[in-house]
DNA sequence: ATATGTGCCGTGTGTACTAATGGTACAACT
DNA sequence: AGTTGTACCATTAGTACACACGGCACATAT
């Protein structure tokens, strides 16, 4: 048994933000703060889900998205690490990239005189046809 | 009091699509069939509404976007007339190009990793954040 | 046996939107 | 007075989704 840093992470249960956002947020910033360093291993699903209180799988749910932005690397029954390059990945955020894209081309929709109602039935549309990955 | 073509439309209650939508749809055929032509006068929101057996209101919501397109043309008091280049702007489908600009959209973002779940949560915040139309 | 990440089945609650309905009122004209 | 399009107030039912929860199972390793 190996010892793991205790991943000092704080879950306000009140808060409106998500739960597993908030573990997201907060794990992405212990890497910027250099509290964690590449290869470090974190607690696993489990255990840190019975530590804060909270599903496994809301908690592997955190890990999956950190794991898609190549911030933390599951090595199966080995455990879950961080990413060699974590602190780099963890400045790239994704989701400002997306609304700025979405911005952009609801603005333009707009601009052509489409109602917000008709963007959205179209994007729900466009997203539920078309196969997601 | 002028005589105003019949508008044989046919409303389906029981249709999945949206009795405005069917409204628009029909009016559009109508143009491109040319059963009716520039400069003709369309039945008022009410009297439509009578007839068909539904909603002032609904009846209007398919004007406003019939005019939108350029397919009619509200005057006020005067009426609602087929717009002199109808036929043409029949053929103009802004809901085709919203759809391709965002399935382009969308493709993009699947491809960098984005859950739909994800793209969906930033499509909604930035219809709303930004005020519309 | 025990632990790892991961997968699929489901439930419940809250939110947000569409579609359609109704009422009332207005300015501008015949 | 009556009609036109249009604007505002509102409610109802239905749908769709996010979020969090729970149980069960698997292969892979120590």
């Amino acid at each position: 048994m190996e010892h793991i840093k205790p991943m000092q992470i704080s879950i306000d249960i009140e808060s409106a933000t998500p739960l597993f956002s908030q573990l997201v947020m907060q794990i992405k910033q212990a890497v910027q703060d250099e509290k964690v360093k590449p290869g470090d291993q974190l607690p696993s699903i489990r255990q840190l889900a019975y530590d804060l209180d909270m599903n496994n799988k809301t908690v592997a749910k955190a890990y999956r998205l950190l794991e898609r932005d190549s911030v933390i690397v599951a090595k199966g029954y080995r455990g879950t690490f961080i990413h060699p390059e974590a602190q780099a990945n963890c400045t790239i955020d994704l989701n400002k990239w997306v609304r700025k894209e979405l911005t952009n081309t609801i603005q333009s929709f707009r601009q052509a005189g489409v109602t917000d109602s008709e963007i959205r039935i179209a994007f729900a549309d466009v997203l539920n046809q078309s196969t997601g990955v």
